[in-house]
DNA sequence: ACCTGTCAAGTCTGG
DNA sequence: CCAGACTTGACAGGT
């Protein structure tokens, strides 16, 4: 099985190259007109996408293919009180020559739209401005030219005291939402509510892919491995609406998030790097039915926790792992 | 230079 | 019913 690696949205290893610089409602408001603020709020949309072009080479140079965008690209994009305002106009260059660098170098990249996307929210307001959410974040991408293979990752949502309720709501509030954005979602397993079992059972009504987070499978779960899911969360992956936009005879290889406790009293939290073994364990597992997998690797520390990863798969080359160029490897069952 | 409170947004818990 | 926790990078204001 070929395994890639990427990261979230920062390095630690370029530096000045925040691609989630903001502007504060109370900043905006403050500045002498309304006209400025939003040039303002563009100049610092255009210093974020342009430090996401430096991170996308960094990625290239270090043989880095997956990549998870900052959701905080334009600052304020999703605010009531600046909806008339259309910042694709003035950013329109820059995000095509991001998308034109993921295009020619394969690379997968997605965005994960915060916690206040929550489609299963019984409040019609909440609802809203999740599709709001959901919305500007399939703008940007169509604003890279890129297609339905990169995605959103979202959770389910809360629970409001009716789990199975509240899984129906989503599926009834997805069945609402235009083509262009059910097809461009996937759903993962989170760390306090919907477990890998439930999150796949609605993947698997909406016909969307799952992304399996083994941390959160971790901390939510009844115990059992989370490769004892393996099999079905990567069929998920070969559903028609999974494969909108994908060539016949090609595939979207199944995502998986990693990362590890923080502490034994903090296992939720996120450590700075990744432990190697628990991780290998489970992809051992998945080779036994898969032939591609991408880790997002969800560290503190980043890239680095990337390149350290990397360096401590050296010690397992004697057992079936095979380091390959850039941030690959090859692991045998 | 450094520290602290705050940020547009949701949900859940505990008081 | 409301305040605070959760979680996060960065801003904004203070020392």
């Amino acid at each position: 099985m070929i395994v890639r690696f990427g990261y979230v949205a920062m390095s630690l290893e370029i530096q000045d190259s925040s691609p989630s610089k903001t502007m504060t409602m109370a900043r905006f408001a403050r500045l002498p007109d309304r006209e400025s603020g939003l040039r303002e709020l563009e100049r610092i949309a255009s210093i974020n996408l342009h430090n996401t072009l430096r991170l996308l080479r960094h990625n290239i140079a270090e043989g880095i293919e997956v990549y998870r965008f900052s959701s905080k690209l334009i600052p304020l994009a999703t605010h009531t009180d600046l909806a008339d305002w259309n910042p694709f106009i003035a950013l329109a260059e820059p995000f095509a020559e991001i998308g034109a660098l993921v295009r020619k170098h394969n690379l997968r990249v997605s965005f994960h739209p915060d916690h206040y996307t929550v489609m299963s929210t019984p409040r019609p307001e909440v609802l809203v401005s999740s599709v709001r959410d959901l919305r500007h974040h399939v703008n940007m991408l169509q604003a890279m030219g890129l297609d339905a293979r990169a995605k959103n990752n979202i959770h389910i949502g809360g629970a409001y005291g009716n789990k199975p309720a509240s899984a129906d709501r989503f599926v009834e509030h997805f069945a609402e939402l235009d083509f262009d954005i059910q097809s461009r979602i996937t759903l993962e397993n989170d760390d306090k509510t919907f477990t890998t079992g439930e999150t796949l059972a609605v993947a698997q009504r909406t016909g969307l892919p799952m992304v399996l987070d083994i941390h959160h499978h971790w901390t939510n779960s009844e115990g059992e491995p989370a490769s004892d899911w393996w099999q079905e969360v990567a069929a998920t992956w070969e559903s028609p609406l999974a494969r909108t936009d994908v060539p016949d005879g090609e595939h979207l290889p199944p995502k998986i998030h990693a990362s590890s406790p923080k502490s034994e009293t903090d296992r939720r939290s996120h450590a700075d790097g990744v432990e190697v073994k628990p991780l290998l364990d489970f992809l051992r597992e998945a080779a036994k039915t898969s032939s591609h997998i991408d880790v997002m690797l969800e560290a503190k520390h980043k890239d680095h926790a990337l390149f350290q990863l990397m360096r401590d798969f050296e010690m397992y080359k004697n057992e079936g792992v095979t380091k390959l160029s850039g941030a690959k490897i090859e692991v045998q069952p």
